[in-house]
DNA sequence: AGTCTAACCGGACCGTAGTCCGTTTATTCC
DNA sequence: GGAATAAACGGACTACGGTCCGGTTAGACT
C-alpha cells in the first residue's frame, strides 16, 4: 500500500508572491482578526474588511477568492497547530499510543477545539464546495484512515473515515451542543463508543 | 405575541389560509418546479421565480420565508413519501423486519434517493440553521434512535443517530460520489458495515 | 348588501458577495 | 539606471437574497 507520508497541506510553499501581495495578505488577515474580535463572525463583511485593511475590495477577493476562502485562511493557523499535534505531538493524540486510543483522542480533542473555536470553524465550513476540499480536512481524513488500518479495520476505511469525520463537523457539533443541549463531554463519549465498537474484532 | 405561523414545511395543520394565499402557494411551487427543470438549482432565483409565478417577490418570501424554506417546501412531498415508507411501508424498510435490517435498508434507500434527487435535497440542506431543524430530519433521527434501541444498542442512541444521519447528508454523499468517485453502492456497503458493527454484541 | 378589519399583495429598496477592467507597481533584463 | 512586462490593485458595477410598507382584498359580522 501507499505508505508515503501524508501530503502535507499547509502548502504555502511554491508560488512566489510579490512583496505587495504578501504585505496585503497580512494586512487583510490582521484586519479580519480585529473585526472578528469586535464584531463577531456575522459582522465581518468583505467591504468592511477591505476598508479596515486599507485595501480595495478586489484585492481581498484576489487573495482569498471568497468569504469562505478568507475564513479558511483564518483557520489555517489553528488547523496547522491541530494537525501538528496529531501527526507529531505527544500521545495519545500523537504517535506512540495504540491506534484506537489515538482515534479516541482525535475526536475528543476535536470536540474541545470546537468548543473554543467553533464559530470560526463553522463559518469556514459553510460553503458546500470548499467544505470537503480543504487541505486540513484531507489531512484529517488520511490520518483517520491510517489509524483505522492500524487498528485492524478491514472493510472500507475511506468510507468509514468520511462518516467519522462527518460527526465532527463544526456545524453539526454546534447544533447538537447548542440546539439539542448535548454537552461536548457527552458527544465525546459518543465518539469514543462508536470508535471502539467499529474497531472491535468481529463477533461472528 | 405574534402567532403568525412561520411556514414550516409539513405544517399542514391549523392555520386557515386565505384563498388567495393558497392559490399563490400553488402557483409558486409549480413555477419553481418548472424553473428547476429547465434551469437547474442554481438557475432558480427568487426574482425569477416571482416573475414566473406571476406574483410579487414579497409574496414568495411571505409564503416560504427564504430560499431554503422554498426548497424545503419543494422537498416536502419527497420526504413525506420517504417517511411513509420507513414508517409504514413494506419491510425491510418498514416495520416487520429485524431492526438492524431496517437500519441497513434505511441507509441504502436514502442513498438511492440521493442518487435521484440529490441536487434538490442538497439545496434544501444548505442553510446551517434549517439544516438540522427540519421536521423530516427530526423524524429520521427519531426513527433511527428507536431502531438502535430495538437492536439492543445500549450506549447513547441520540448521539449515534446524529452520527449515522450525518453520513447520509446530501452534501456529503454527493461530494463522496462526485468529487471522490465513490459509487453509491460502495457508500451503501459502508453504511451497512458500520451499522452492523455498531449494533453487534459487545466483545468484552 | 354594506362595513370593518386583519391578512395579503407587490415591487421599490437595501446590504452584501462577487466580478471586471483600466491603472499602478514590482520585478526582470538589458 | 531605465525600459518592458506581467502581476497586483481598487473601486465602480452587477446580481441576488431578503425587508418594508402603502395599497388591496378576503372573510366576518350586521
Amino acid at each position: 500500500m501507499d505508505a508515503r507520508p501524508i501530503p502535507l497541506p499547509l502548502a504555502r510553499a511554491a508560488a512566489p508572491e510579490r512583496a505587495d501581495a504578501v504585505r496585503n495578505r497580512a494586512l487583510i488577515l490582521s484586519a479580519a482578526r480585529r473585526l472578528l474580535a469586535e464584531r463577531g463572525v456575522d459582522g465581518l463583511t468583505m467591504d468592511g474588511l477591505a476598508a479596515e485593511a486599507g485595501v480595495g475590495k478586489g484585492t481581498v477577493f484576489r487573495r482569498f477568492g471568497s468569504r469562505n476562502g478568507l475564513m479558511l485562511g483564518l483557520m489555517d493557523e489553528i488547523e496547522a497547530d491541530f494537525q501538528a499535534r496529531f501527526i507529531g505531538g505527544p500521545p495519545p493524540l500523537g504517535p506512540g499510543a495504540d491506534p484506537v486510543e489515538r482515534l479516541v483522542a482525535f475526536g475528543r480533542e476535536r470536540m474541545a477545539l470546537l468548543g473554543v473555536q467553533g464559530d470560526l470553524l463553522r463559518a469556514a465550513e459553510n460553503s458546500p464546495e470548499l467544505r470537503y476540499a480543504s487541505p486540513p480536512r484531507a489531512a484529517s481524513a488520511m490520518h483517520v484512515q491510517i489509524l483505522l488500518n492500524q487498528a485492524g479495520y478491514d472493510s472500507d476505511p475511506v468510507v468509514l473515515a468520511f462518516t467519522l469525520l462527518a460527526s465532527l463537523d463544526a456545524t453539526l457539533v454546534l447544533h447538537e451542543n447548542r440546539a439539542e443541549n448535548l454537552s461536548l463531554e457527552r458527544l465525546a463519549d459518543g465518539w469514543e463508543d462508536i470508535v471502539r465498537r467499529v474497531t472491535a474484532p468481529r463477533a461472528s
